[in-house]
DNA sequence: GGGCGGTTTTAGGAATACCTAAATATACCA
DNA sequence: TGGTATATTTAGGTATTCCTAAAACCGCCC
């Protein structure tokens, strides 16, 4: 049951399914079509078509849940998108703000052969140039991460673990401040009201708009100096 | 304009329409509707959609010719494709006989972008591993060959210049005689009423069928020794 | 508990690209 | 020149996936 089993269409809902029901649990129609860019009525008709398929389960008016199956097909387009991106960026020097667009057109058609060589060309990386992990063949995922830049206290330093991928001019602007995944990055000011952070990478200071901060996952936190 | 302004339907349609007017002149419905896979009834209408996108030109029971448009299109179609083959063998070991399927699906969705840094990390090849040109950027492609292997008398040699790449079965059977492009070929023996030719590559001798030496394009043809 | 706003579904329709079956044109041969 | 075989087109229909507009539902507030 390859993924070119299922139309285009069928993998990038369920692509997007997975994302939204990662962050909110239950997946809302409305929801769904606003990430995907299609009208809430387009959305109710395809999630109909994934549940005939056996691919979610839904119940009309409380959004829809993927299966087991549904779940699967999902990981394995996600891992053909993430080894896309990371074989652009790494092989072809696709700068990182470009390499989502031309991985969401190529993962379709990705052959699992291909996929094998690319991930041994690559050796087996885990992450993408966003810092997502890619799925293992077997459809393992590592739990998300739950801290972000905007949560850290003044005075705190972690490193970045991953930023969001969705817009390429705020991925140009991670990448001039040298906000990659790895990176160090230490806390040195939080303006109240939901102001700006003051944060210094590479020993250069910058102010980071709360909501910008939020998009940027971290780990390894550590307080004070 | 680029490629992604038409349909993958339209792309596919104008790449046989060249490659069939190159061997034919007028593109009759019939053998497009072979080659596509398709049914005769629906290469007429698909063709009545490219003679409105001028891309050819059309009188009904007279078959089509590419448009200049059209022409330009399907050049670029077919340099997306070929580039890719070049790429896929040589960067990421795919074989011979499975690097057109990926292509044909790939060609598609493969930015000009991308098409230029692949192009550059091969250093600008002019074939793929078949041996068929690359149209250049500008849409220039060399004129096929002329000569095949079934026209060499006895005792003539030649460099292999191109085969066939639609079977993969017929290409793995050429990998295994050692007839790749850049071989030198020396036909030993034709057998008449169209029987077998003998022929020797890498010191060794080999019958094929005189169909199938009609799959094998040949250059700097030499008489005796 | 009725009403109201926002969410979701239903109804009806468009575009693409394919099909089969039937009708028609062409070309060739007697 | 008529007749037939073949090539091609027309007619009618299917599947997919999207849309807008209208109806139905849900949850919340008074």
């Amino acid at each position: 049951m390859p993924l070119s089993e299922h139309t285009e269409s069928v993998q990038d809902y369920l692509k997007s399914i997975f994302d939204i029901q990662r962050e909110h649990g239950r997946v809302a129609t409305t929801m769904l079509a606003e990430r995907l860019g299609n009208s809430p009525a387009s959305v109710t008709g395809m999630i109909k078509k994934l549940a005939a398929l056996n691919l979610v389960e839904y119940e009309p008016y409380q959004g829809a849940v993927l299966t087991p199956a549904g779940e699967k097909i999902a990981l394995e387009v996600i891992r053909h998108h993430r080894l896309i991106e990371r074989y652009l960026a790494e092989a072809l020097g696709v700068p990182w703000d470009q390499v989502h667009a031309e991985a969401e057109k190529w993962e379709h058609v990705l052959s699992e052969d291909l996929e094998d060589r690319i991930d041994a060309v690559l050796g087996y990386p885990t992450t993408d140039p966003h810092g997502a992990p890619i799925p293992g063949r077997d459809g393992t995922l590592p739990p998300p991460h739950t801290t972000r830049l905007c949560d850290l206290q003044s005075g705190q330093s972690a490193t970045v673990a991953e930023v969001s991928d969705h817009d390429p001019a705020m991925l140009r602007y991670f990448a001039e401040l040298g906000l990659r995944p790895g990176a160090d990055v230490t806390v040195v000011a939080v303006a109240p009201f939901g102001g700006p952070l003051t944060v210094r990478l590479d020993n250069a200071e910058h102010a980071v708009g709360r909501e910008v901060a939020g998009y940027v996952a971290v780990c390894n936190v550590t307080s004070g100096g």
